[in-house]
DNA sequence: CATATGTTGCAATTGATTCTCAATTATTAT
DNA sequence: ATAATAATTGAGAATCAATTGCAACATATG
């Protein structure tokens, strides 16, 4: 699988953008690791590895990454939206312990049915869709029992 | 059934808060429309009818109506939350035109046995879930063909 | 190399939401 | 009813995420 400069730099050619050190660096954060991330949180992690890149280019290139299918929005927590990257990975939804906040990604091939029976009734192009379940995980639950 | 003025009057006694002209117009707005709504919609819409309630307030009773059941947030779009009336209506998910932005709303019962998959397989206690749905709406597809 | 144009960092701006505070008002106890 | 207590209000300030203007700089292209 082509990996996630290539990609990018494909797209930048294609928009008639640049692609610029500042972008790799991003982009080579953001797949660096399998969490969700914040923008934030992202500044951080590019500024303790003495990368300096400004929020303003982050903010500036996730539409980009956006674009280019590498990274996705995923939900939108504590004032602030949260993404992933999704390049080579599987469709997945998320649970959520709504008490320590942990996040359990999941598939469900069910989810395709329902997809393609809302297509057909609402005539719908369907092109995605976004789950979050919320509940309370095992360890929660027994905390609660505790108590 | 109870009218949601009512619960929250008891909410808010059970809670020892205190029930005000201000929350019940707000409340009253809110249930006199089938719409979706943002804050400032809402907020518009009561000064429409002269009925000066500050935005502060609008802040402050939303997670009011929210813990009390009345209301719930549905999404993140715009740059800030929407939200919904829930009281004495079926639970449903929602179907987004990307083009249009259009919003159609369904139920659908697979979600259910969804949950309670997730729920033995992950061992959560599943409260909710919120389902999106996104894609090209009947008149919007016909208008791409178009062109 | 020269040019045209995109990108960067910084600081200022915008917009949503929260907070502070003094004045007001609802509730509860005399 | 009246007073005491505590919550609520509106206005504006503050905060925080996200966007934008701009001058300096960097990239792609010929
Ligand atoms: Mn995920
Ligand atoms: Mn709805
Ligand atoms: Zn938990
Ligand atoms: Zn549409």
């Amino acid at each position: 699988m082509k990996p996630e400069i290539e990609i990018f730099r494909d797209y930048v050619r294609k928009k008639r953008l640049r692609n610029t050190p500042e972008r790799e660096l991003i982009i080579e954060e953001i797949f660096s690791s399998q969490n969700h991330f914040d923008i934030d949180e992202l500044y951080l992690r590019l500024r303790e590895k003495n990368q300096k890149v400004s929020k303003a280019s982050i903010y500036r290139t996730i539409p980009l990454l956006i674009e280019s299918g590498l990274v996705q929005e995923v939900f939108f927590e504590d004032g602030h939206l949260h993404y992933e990257h999704i390049h080579g990975r599987e469709h997945h939804c998320h649970l959520h312990c709504l008490n320590c906040r942990k996040i359990v990604e999941f598939q469900d091939r069910h989810l395709e049915s329902i997809e393609k029976r809302l297509g057909r009734k609402f005539n719908f192009d369907i092109i995605s869709h976004k789950l979050e379940v919320y509940g309370y995980c095992e360890e929660c639950r027994k905390d609660k029992r505790g108590r």
